[in-house]
DNA sequence: CGAAAAACTACCCAAAAGGGTAATACCGGG
DNA sequence: CCCGGTATTACCCTTTTGGGTAGTTTTTCG
């Protein structure tokens, strides 16, 4: 496995320099360590790392929280806080970005390099995970009206992108029938559009 | 929100105690604490709590790891090791459990809470990652011409089946605008329609 | 600052999708 | 055997989308 590249996001120099020092003891590449969002975001665009240890008060604002928002929306990986502040109001605003970990200051070196591993380990696992195949009757646990056999595998197609005529020449029916079934389920899914329908099995398949 | 509990498996009383001063603290309810991997199991069946701390070693054994692993095939919690090891073969086993989080000793009540906080946290997001969102640079990472941070928030309301009147909206932009993006990204995504859209959005976002 | 890219808007036409009604055919259970 | 549900098809009309062209404003970046 090619080495990991990690970004520091931390805005006091000694305790970066710390972190550094640890995560190159434990054979991962620093990639950069910045001290702003704008730099961070600039290395996020031109140097992609593996994973990203985040201060989240960088010169007084809580920065940190916007980072991590961005790297959830914008960037796949794995990030890690690494923080002074434990209050409610910080941790309560930390814990909707989602994050692989929370290290509170001062953190010891075993722990943040676990943190670390067990982070890459369980991101990488989540990118394994599928979506899920549509299933008729975990659908129709949760309608009024069940859809049917037919109805469904007109579903399925409708879920994969496939036009009426695509659908009426699949299953050798006219597209008369296929819109017809179509607005049968509309009914039964409480929808109106095939994007909406799509949305709502990918919501019914939730519950 | 009703009281979370808390179930500790950790075969030292004096760390055991200690930690389960640190939850309640913390307004956490420790619903046992037990010393053996039976009656880890056996609290699990009987008395389900909603997260797990757990040891690695118990009476020199590392049977903390099988109970992680009951946890995560059997029982669907979160479950974070506090633990003295952390050394390489310990570490590799564990994080083949996919747990929420790896504490080493000795922790930090802060850490230790809010690693708490963001495992419940996570671990109720969970199921909504079943399906996964969808992310930027995940897709872009494919295509030709990458799609902007714009046309992807477009796409993202697409994809959760809005009309273009709706997108406009919520955008503040005119529908001749939506129409227009959407038109931009079936060109990158090299689609001719919204649910067809939808269907490469789901693919590349497994590539 | 100035060029280039991205965002926004309009308009027109064509194609696809959605809504409603109606009628025929098939199949399984009472 | 008849009934009810599903499946099939047709027709009509409306709304939504998609495709192409053209132009202005904003942002971004060298």
């Amino acid at each position: 496995m090619s080495t990991i590249n990690v970004l520091i996001v931390e805005d006091e120099p000694l305790i970066a320099e710390d972190i550094a020092q640890a995560m190159e003891k434990n054979d991962f590449a620093v990639s950069a360590i910045v001290y702003s969002k704008e730099d961070a975001i600039e290395q996020l665009n031109t140097n992609l790392p593996d994973i990203v240890l985040l201060d989240i008060n960088l010169s007084g604002e809580m920065s940190g929280i916007e980072i991590a928002e961005k790297i959830n929306t914008v960037y796949n990986i794995p990030f890690i806080f690494i923080t002074s502040y434990s209050d409610k109001l910080t941790l309560e605003k930390a814990k909707h970005t989602e994050p692989s970990g929370y290290i509170v200051k001062p953190f010891n070196e075993a722990g943040l390099y676990s943190t670390l591993e067990i982070a890459l380990y369980n991101h990488a696992q989540k990118n394994k995970r599928k979506f899920p195949e549509l299933a008729l009757n975990k659908i129709n646990q949760h309608l009024n009206s069940p859809v049917s056999e037919r109805e469904f595998s007109l579903l399925q197609l409708i879920y994969d992108g496939k036009t009426n005529k695509q659908i009426a020449d699949t299953m050798f029916i006219s597209t008369n029938t296929v819109k017809k079934h179509i607005n049968n389920t509309y009914l039964k899914l409480d929808t109106s559009s095939r994007a909406t329908s799509i949305a709502r099995l990918r919501e019914l398949m939730l519950l």
